[in-house]
DNA sequence: CCTCGGCGCTAGAACGTTCTAGGTCCGTAT
DNA sequence: ATACGGACCTAGAACGTTCTAGCGCCGAGG
């Protein structure tokens, strides 16, 4: 049943044989471009649909100039950059452009990705929390223009779309501050990045309600919580806790827990980035979330700013978070 | 320091100009193909780095009559997704073969993905866990060769590679039997996709051990998962559980936990998929893993076999998946 | 000396589109 | 009548590759 081999596929031609047509007409009536008849539109599509075909992307792409195809490299690892990806073909599908998308696994790095996709004539290239160090990403800048998004960059060349994490962290702690919360702790994300503009942004948070800021070690994984809560076990626990993000926030949430201490009874806990983790509702993590939406609008129209010569402002573009409030933070006993 | 707009991108010509020789030379270079001295290659090579040439896919593929690419649709939210397409990209490479990617995701529906994989010229189709009604994917396999992975399709025209999911929860089972538990109850996943040979697998392999099989209902996520052991915890609790999937299972886990209940010593518990919500230390949940390695690798194979006009033997090809024990299960008390 | 075969290379035609520059026809204004 | 403009359509040249022929050259074999 199914094909034996590559068949061959159905071209303008063929179409335009069947109508009896010129293939400058089918291409026209395919495009929905001025320049046919009504009659002959229809003509056309039906004798297209009966042979089945398909426009050639590739035919199309390399006879205009222009591609209208924007590269995307994500990690296939991250939840999040599955999010962004939606919001992506949402922002390009309303530009007219299409994606192609292009996966950093495991087997298969950074430069591997973007190689591909510049093959592949993108126009320009977004750039997922790209690990690439600033001098390659600034050396691809000069190719085409390039977006890198949820990551910091320290070069003239690309342009940035990020998140304001250290408003994030002040979302939290003002939240918290207004639950009553007298005493709170930060578990630090170490040298991850964006760990020191949170740290930053909840040292000011603390200052400006007037208490004093403890950040204790963290990390990225849930064990560095774990170790984090086990640290604050053996002094005198603080009634709440910003944690650099939902995995690290797991272990501390884990650790406390077992120790009989309520969550958030005892201790309210806020996480961030608003992962799937976060939403479990065995978990239920009160958390801030990156504005996906508007992080990918942007960054979507940064590129098309670029590529059509429109002058822009800012090289960084930088989102307001938001905070979800989640059953893990409370009043204070 | 961006390029204003889309810079025109150097082609085999002006390579050729470059290093003074014919436009098919270069071609033949840079497609490592024979029929060029060792001398005129570093030449051709050295001018078409100087000023940063790179073939152009769109018309290479154009030009020859294949296209070496293979489709695939994956689900944007679906972590497991993300594991399958890290394979993929590995096992098409050593096939020589490259993947064109489209997402699916909350506003971009499966015809969408397939739609544009279609207009790409892709050879074969591989699909992750479609939702596609049989009749649709049977259309489609007749333009093209279609390769299903991890859901089961009753369709003589597409080829289907999936984990054996009965044997995957007899490895459940069995392992549970074999810590001397006699008492093991399914919390089943009602109409889901799979959730029928898994509770079949449950099923035989309890009669097989001599013991009489007890189903309570389910479902894929948590709160499913939560409703099924608050079930449970009404009539006397059984030693030992084996669930649907990870989700649910974590649910069970939850409620079991906050009833005092403790996992693995009063009650062992055993999820199905390995995901990472399964890997995270604070829940390291015994699970049953999906092979994704042979899973993505057959796919593969098939699609390529199917191109090549290869014999094939079975339509559905069926992985044995293996158990990754972990603290969730133990010895009864 | 001529032929032959292989190596290194090139000219020119594909591939399936889009785009430019017309070419027909018809109705209307001159 | 002739010219004109517009609506509809077509021929043929791109786009950047790969592929098929075939060219010139050199050394070996007749």
């Amino acid at each position: 049943m199914a094909p034996a081999g590559p068949v061959r596929r159905p071209t303008l031609a063929d179409v335009a044989v069947r109508a009896g047509v010129s293939t400058a007409l089918v291409s026209i009536v395919m495009r929905d471009a001025p320049g046919a008849s009504a009659a002959t539109r229809d003509r056309v599509r039906a004798a297209a649909d009966e042979i089945g075909y398909r426009p050639d992307s590739r035919a199309r792409l390399l006879r205009s100039s222009r591609s209208r195809l924007l590269g995307v490299v994500f990690g296939v690892q991250h939840t999040f950059h599955g999010d962004l990806v939606s919001g992506l073909y949402a922002a390009a599908e309303r530009a007219g452009y299409e994606l192609a998308l292009s996966a950093v696994t495991p087997g298969r790095d950074e430069r591997r990705a973007v190689g591909t996709l510049l093959q592949d004539r993108c126009e320009a290239l977004v750039l997922l929390g790209p690990s690439s160090p600033t001098a390659a990403l600034a050396d691809l800048a000069t190719r085409l223009p390039v977006v890198v998004v949820a990551r910091s960059v320290r070069s003239a060349a690309v342009d940035v779309v990020r998140t304001a994490d250290d408003e994030g962290i002040r979302l939290a702690v003002d939240h918290l501050l207004g639950l009553g919360h007298r005493d709170v702790v930060h578990v630090d994300g170490g040298q991850a990045p964006g760990a020191a503009e949170r740290r930053r942004g909840y040292r000011e948070a603390l200052r400006a309600g007037g208490l004093t800021p403890r950040v204790v070690p963290g990390g990225l994984g849930e064990d560095d919580g774990a170790a984090a809560a086990r640290a604050l076990l053996v002094r005198t626990l603080p009634t709440a806790v910003t944690v650099f993000n939902d995995r690290c926030a797991l272990g501390v949430l884990d650790v406390l827990r077992r120790a009989g201490r309520g969550v958030p009874e005892e201790v309210s806990v806020v996480g961030y980035d608003d992962s799937r983790i976060a939403r479990l509702s065995s978990v239920d993590l009160t958390s801030v979330a990156q504005d996906v939406e508007q992080l990918t609008a942007l960054a979507v129209q940064r590129a098309l700013d670029r590529l059509d010569g429109r002058p822009v402002g800012r090289r960084e573009l930088v989102v307001p978070p938001h905070l979800v409030v989640r059953s893990s933070t409370a009043p204070p006993r």
